[in-house]
DNA sequence: TACCAGGTAAAAA
DNA sequence: TTTTTACATGGT
């Protein structure tokens, strides 16, 4: 067992609301109060403490992959300040005090994730994703290991469809499964760079980049600018916007916690 | 029933 | 070059 500090405020709840709005994810799991996921074949429990989270179990291999998803490089001090000159995302940001957003760890599962929220609701994407994770990963303890790129890569496109992929989405999943282990190397790449080797990648478009940029690599810039559900929080909080990737700039350099906030504002009144 | 939901690539104009 | 279309599921 160990314990991870996380800058105040934390609100442990909050943060991890989306592993709960769109329906059960097993590979990230909630239950019983706490979080769930796979690592290294280990069922890990992360959940709540005074000041920060427990986490168990917790070695070497385990630590690195919650740091990364606990969201800890986020700057919500700077934030906060940016937000407290905003006269809509001043109160928002007081409203959800306390919200670090998480991250998916693994590139991977980011981009599966993402290819299957193309189009569809979230809470349709998040089933489709349910099927393709008992289908091919691996139950550990509660949660599930997210089935790796190896498991996906030789599986014929028509087993896909029968868990609910669209023909093309397919196509996708399988390029991607054979793209998986040249995803690392983004991680030290400039953001303009990581969208311009993604969209180089079958089915993924500028949507799919930026959220990868937003929400597996955390970059403070990432702006979702073509994401449907940030376009209606935009008009939500500020009226229509004729251009949504040009009125991200008022956010800068914190875009990709603006879009975050905006957007878990609207889910929750 | 029909329509919309955190898009994308390919066909058609 | 720009516009239109097909796609699969879940909720309303």
């Amino acid at each position: 067992m160990l314990y991870i500090e996380v800058p105040a405020p934390y609100d442990f709840a909050l943060s991890s609301e989306r592993f709960r709005a769109f329906g059960r994810d097993p590979a990230s799991l909630w239950d019983d109060g706490g979080l769930h996921r796979a690592i290294a074949a280990r069922d890990v429990r992360i959940e709540a403490a005074p000041g920060g989270v427990r986490v168990e179990p917790a070695d070497e291999v385990v630590l690195p992959v919650i740091r990364h998803l606990l969201g800890l490089a986020f700057d919500l001090d700077g934030f906060r300040a940016l937000a407290g000159r905003d006269p809509v995302l001043g109160p928002l940001e007081q409203r959800l005090r306390g919200f670090r957003p998480m991250l998916v760890p693994d590139p991977w599962e980011m981009l599966v994730g993402s290819i299957t929220a193309q189009q569809v609701s979230l809470v349709a994407a998040t089933a489709v994703r349910r099927r393709l994770v008992e289908r091919f990963g691996r139950p550990v303890g509660v949660a599930w290991a997210f089935p790796p790129p190896e498991a996906i890569a030789s599986v014929a496109p028509d087993e896909l469809v029968a868990i609910g992929f669209s023909r093309r989405k397919a196509e996708y999943v399988l390029a991607a499964a054979r793209s998986a282990s040249s995803l690392t190397v983004l991680r030290g790449l400039p953001d303009d760079e990581v969208k311009e080797r993604l969209v180089r990648l079958r089915g993924i478009g500028e949507w799919t980049a930026d959220w990868f940029l937003a929400r597996h690599l955390g970059r403070a810039r990432a702006w979702p600018a073509g994401d449907l559900g940030l376009r209606k929080a935009v008009a939500a909080f500020y009226g229509p916007a004729a251009d949504v990737r040009a009125f991200g700039e008022r956010f800068a350099p914190f875009e990709n916690l603006a879009a975050q906030y905006l957007l878990l504002g609207l889910r929750t009144p």
